[in-house]
RNA sequence: GCCCUCAUAGCUCAGUAGGUAGAGCACACCCUUGGUAAGGGUGAGGUCAUGGGUUCAAAUCCCAUUGAGGGCUCCA
């Protein structure tokens, strides 16, 4: 991200001043309303007011007609610096107003609830009419904001201070650009995000769907996504045998009790699924796999020869996520996670640990997957004991741990407090899908705390007995995200040996569907995913299809290749080859896929 | 869970002065036998998400429920 100026960029001036003309504007209109902040954002800004009434989408338009009025009348945006009591005078029936400037007379904290070091002035900016607490920056005048390179986007609530358990503020939200070309990027780089949407392709690629009998976030994967879901197992397999994996299954219920032991309940109850009791004994569906890994790695005596031990299953996990917060595959209900647990020794850590590492990367490099951020998750000491263990030294320890793992293997990441989870730090892997909303895809986490619980130990060479860390990961993250988001990744275009279909047969007369079945079936026999196109559509029309459908390579057979027991290659791309021998277009395939080659 | 928006055929969508539904694609059948992104014809398909209400009359107005979308909160 280039954004490291952008405080200081006009652009950032030309979104804060716009913001404080929306809010003119809205007062204008609704002269009770009361109204908090209003920064700008990453592609432009907001402000967030408590009306008197529900605002309306339509209410969008007069609101920006008159932002462009207030805008033509070219005032100037001045600063003034002055003392709390001056500025409660001023903002004394704001209330967010005054809550704002009580925050700041305290310091330690700027308007919008960031740390600062210093205790921060009190300023003013007005323009026209409006009177805003502000430290600014904006431009000077506002003819220095083009009116036709603004645009009021939607109306969102938000919870005052980000607090759930505050009053729900509605926030509108506007882009601003310099130039109206500016503008018109934006809004057509939204329009194309939006056509590698995993929703949308996903159901033109009958790759997923939900069912409203079946529930939100319940997603029914199609033959295309089973196709795709076993080639992801495959590769974790693989690799994971590679790396020293032992692969083990579990039940998808237990008992109570496993989850009052690993300390989920507590922590988690909230995202679990309520519990079925029969006989007297609940039982919980699993929202995780580790309290079950712990128990086979607990069944054993282990000795310390004996480790690491590395656990490996696809687990299929149901956790309660609120319905607001639902997302298509990436934030779902049940899921299938790449899950696997790590048991060392504190010496054994930081191979183990970045070795996991060493196995993100080779999983991003296969995809190509470039635009990521690793991210070492902290603790907050705030949430001790209510979100995390309550042991601040292992915490601290257990931190330094990662860090320095990541420094020494030269691994680029970034430190966010109170990201963590409950049981350790952990590097998450952050993604972006396509309409810019931010998930972790990867994880890789350590856990100090929950070996003990289950009481889970090893030999030592010293006869002692110790307690293994656990490395909780998972790399190809759930099915449901990881798929969800190479769907947008490739935008439907996988590589073939990701591709549901790999092959479409296409004759050009029905004088060639008994070729174009032969073809197929030589195809099939050699594991390749094909399929003959014989309906009465023109050849055309079936390259359309078959294009419509992402498939990576088509034969079109006619009369001439036929007789020379040829094919003739249409590649996704558009490009051509013709005239190639059945069997070496057998073998280039089969090479493609058997090295999960990126270029088809 | 909260704020706003939305819900018409398998898909994409028309249907604003309330008068019991329409297109394109897909599908089926017939004709067409065609060289690299849509050949033509015919046909089948919807109790307009569900449940109430207003009205002589509701896809259309009101309420509730369910689901979806944009955010907030929360997370793989």
């Amino acid at each position: 991200m280039s954004q490291q100026n952008y405080p200081e960029s006009q652009l950032y001036r030309i979104r804060h001043s716009a913001a404080h003309i929306m809010a003119q504007a809205v007062l204008e209109f609704y002269p009770k309303a009361k109204y908090t902040i209003g920064p700008p954002v990453e592609n432009g800004f907001y402000y967030d007011f408590e009306l008197p009434e529900a605002l309306k989408e339509e209410d969008l338009a007069k609101i920006e007609k008159r932002m462009r009025q207030i805008i033509a009348g070219q005032h100037a945006f001045q600063k003034r610096v002055l003392s709390a009591e001056q500025a409660r005078q001023i903002f004394k029936d704001q209330p967010y107003k005054l809550e704002l400037i009580e925050g700041l007379e305290k310091g330690g904290f700027d308007e919008y609830g960031n740390p600062l070091d210093v205790k921060p002035e009190i300023s003013i900016y007005q323009h026209d009419t409006f009177t805003d607490l502000c430290r600014g920056p904006h431009v000077e005048n506002s003819k220095q904001i083009n009116p036709s390179a603004i645009k009021l986007m939607s109306i969102a609530g938000a919870y005052w201070r980000g607090d759930e358990n505050n009053k729900m503020l509605t926030r509108i939200y506007g882009t601003a650009w310099e130039k109206p070309d500016d503008l018109k990027h934006y809004l057509q780089m939204l329009e194309e995000a939006k056509k590698r949407d995993h929703r949308k392709l996903g159901k033109e690629l009958d790759i997923f769907v939900f069912d409203d009998e079946v529930g939100p976030g319940l997603p029914l994967w199609l033959p295309n996504g089973g196709i795709m879901i076993e080639a992801l197992e495959d590769l974790a397999k693989e690799m994971e045998e590679d790396a020293g994996y032992s692969r083990v299954r579990t039940p998808h219920l237990t008992k109570e009790d496993l989850f009052l032991r690993s300390g989920h309940l507590p922590y988690y109850a909230e995202s679990m699924y309520p519990p079925m009791e029969l006989e007297g004994v609940k039982y919980y569906v699993k929202p995780m796999n580790c309290p079950m890994h712990h128990k086979i790695f607990g069944a054993r005596p282990r000795s310390y020869r004996d480790l690491p031990i590395r656990l490996a299953e696809y687990g299929t996990c149901y956790r309660y996520e609120k319905s607001g917060e639902l997302f298509g595959l990436m934030r779902v209900r049940s899921m299938q996670m790449n899950d696997a647990h790590i048991y060392c020794s504190e010496e054994q850590f930081e191979q183990e640990f970045m070795g996991v590492i060493d196995l993100y990367k080779k999983y991003f490099d296969l995809f190509g997957i470039e635009k990521f951020v690793m991210r070492l998750s902290l603790h907050s000491k705030a949430g001790l004991g209510k979100k995390y263990v309550d042991n601040e030294r292992l915490w601290l320890k257990t931190e330094d741990m990662v860090r320095r793992a990541m420094q020494n293997g030269n691994v680029p990441f970034v430190e966010v407090a109170d990201e963590a989870a409950f049981y350790g730090p952990k590097i998450d892997v952050q993604i972006w899908s396509a309409i810019g909303r931010e998930f972790t895809l990867a994880t890789n986490q350590v856990d100090f705390a929950v070996p003990e619980r289950f009481d889970l130990k090893f030999v030592n060479s010293k006869g002692e007995d110790e307690i293994p860390l656990c490395i909780h990961r998972a790399p190809l993250s759930t099915h449901e995200r990881m798929i969800g988001f190479l769907i947008e990744h490739y935008a439907g275009a996988f590589p073939a040996w990701l591709c549901p279909e790999q092959v479409r047969v296409i004759p050009i007369t029905d004088g060639q569907n008994e070729y174009a079945l032969q073809v197929a079936a030589q195809l099939k026999a050699q594991g390749v995913r094909v399929r003959a196109d014989l309906g009465s559509e023109r050849m055309n029309a079936k390259i359309r299809a078959a294009q419509l459908m992402k498939v990576p390579y088509m034969l079109v057979l006619g009369a001439n290749e036929q007789e020379a027991g040829q094919v003739s290659l249409r590649v996704r791309d558009g490009s051509q080859q013709n005239n190639i021998p059945l069997d070496e277009f057998i073998a280039r395939i089969k090479d493609r896929i058997a090295r999960r080659a990126s270029e088809l």
